[in-house]
DNA sequence: TAAAAAATCACCCTTGAAGGGGTATTTTTT
DNA sequence: AAAAAATACCCCTTCAAGGGTGATTTTTTA
């Protein structure tokens, strides 16, 4: 584990104002350190390594590699690094591909100064902070359709048929007969408009049905 | 939009004195009105309508009903209404099976009272807070294994196969032939250790590799 | 720059799952 | 009592899936 109270940290970040901005606060107001800042992923990369960062401020919109890219690679790099987003972005998908791809956190460049210093700190204890727009985003893609057209039994069996299932599988494990099977895949298909498996997952997972 | 300032709650727990302590809490330290308390959602279905609340505190642990089952019940009753889970369970899955099912907010126990206030909040202004042991689990959720055996495109490949493609889509769609998706899918077979979609498609969401 | 890994394409084979058509009974919910 | 959901059965055709084997080109890494 890292030492909590003097964490080192590193900012990428191309606009200079937000850059120095953050250095300047996290330096005078909080017990972290930042050992370096940078414009791009492409100066970054070059000496990030011998920085050491505890956590990274990383920006998405930047010149070059930009900060989705860049995940990845200083994930490698440095595996247990902490990366929280800090960017204007913030689109579900954006977001979700960011923390899939290993951020810690995600916050908008809305979010009140003071609380990137709640955050350094929450990620440094193992938590995931998040600004509430973002939480709000993310909880949003979790969530299903309430007004599905399909019953339970015909979203249950589509679900067993994203996961691979063939009529045999699903039969089995549902305790039917595959006979059962086929007319609710054919009632799914009609409710979806659809006539392929592949259509209806997309159909489905468009929707959040699935 | 509801009236902000003056938010209806409702709060549906089984612990007495836990109940009668949110129920003061809310009441004397916040602009909001508690409205009713139950012990149970099988005992709150009767009147809740009546209640007309905004928000609702809801246990997952309750006699009868449980509250994950109960949210979509709520749901259907109150379409508009904010509902905040307050439980000790913490699983993965339970934290997504109430944020699927309609939670806008989620939070621990071992939270401190006064954060559920700023929780009503945060949710009457659209927010879905969390407390940092969700959101963690939340981010957690969402993040792909970093040591996956699959390449890049074996990952995208499977991704497109649990999305119900099938092989020719799946060549169209990334300008490759149809043998060499083949070739493919059998290196991913052979990695997972495999012979099937469905099992392919099992480890790898087990293992979060897709 | 050489070696290793990843991505590409080809042709053989067999089997059965997928999709479409229609019909009917039982169970659950409204 | 009526409507919706879940169950089961029969017909049919086609092509996708999975396995075997081999090879070349491109990219990455040591």
């Amino acid at each position: 584990m890292h030492n909590q109270e003097a964490a080192r940290i590193v900012i990428i970040e191309d606009d200079k104002t937000i850059r120095e901005g953050y250095h300047y606060l996290i330096d005078n107001t909080s017990p972290y350190t930042v050992v370096n800042a940078y414009a791009s992923f492409d100066v970054a990369k070059l000496k990030i390594a011998k920085d050491n960062p505890d956590v990274i401020i990383l920006d998405i919109q930047l010149p070059g590699t930009n900060g989705i890219d860049a995940l990845p690679l200083l994930k490698k790099m440095l595996p247990n690094v902490y990366i929280i987003m800090l960017t204007v972005y913030e689109t579900e998908k954006i977001i979700l591909d960011a923390l899939a791809n290993g951020a810690s956190g995600y916050f908008t460049k809305n979010t009140p100064s003071s609380k990137i210093i709640d955050a350094i700190k929450e990620v440094m204890h193992g938590g995931g902070p998040m600004s509430p727009d973002v939480s709000k985003k993310v909880i949003m893609s979790l969530q299903k359709n309430q007004h599905s057209p399909l019953t339970k039994r015909e979203t249950q069996i589509l679900e067993l048929i994203a996961e691979g299932k063939d009529r045999g599988q699903i039969a089995n494990q549902l305790f039917i007969d595959v006979e059962t099977v086929k007319t609710h895949v054919k009632n799914i298909y009609i409710k979806l408009d659809v006539n392929s498996k592949a259509d209806a997952i997309n159909v489905a997972k468009t929707n959040k049905l699935i």
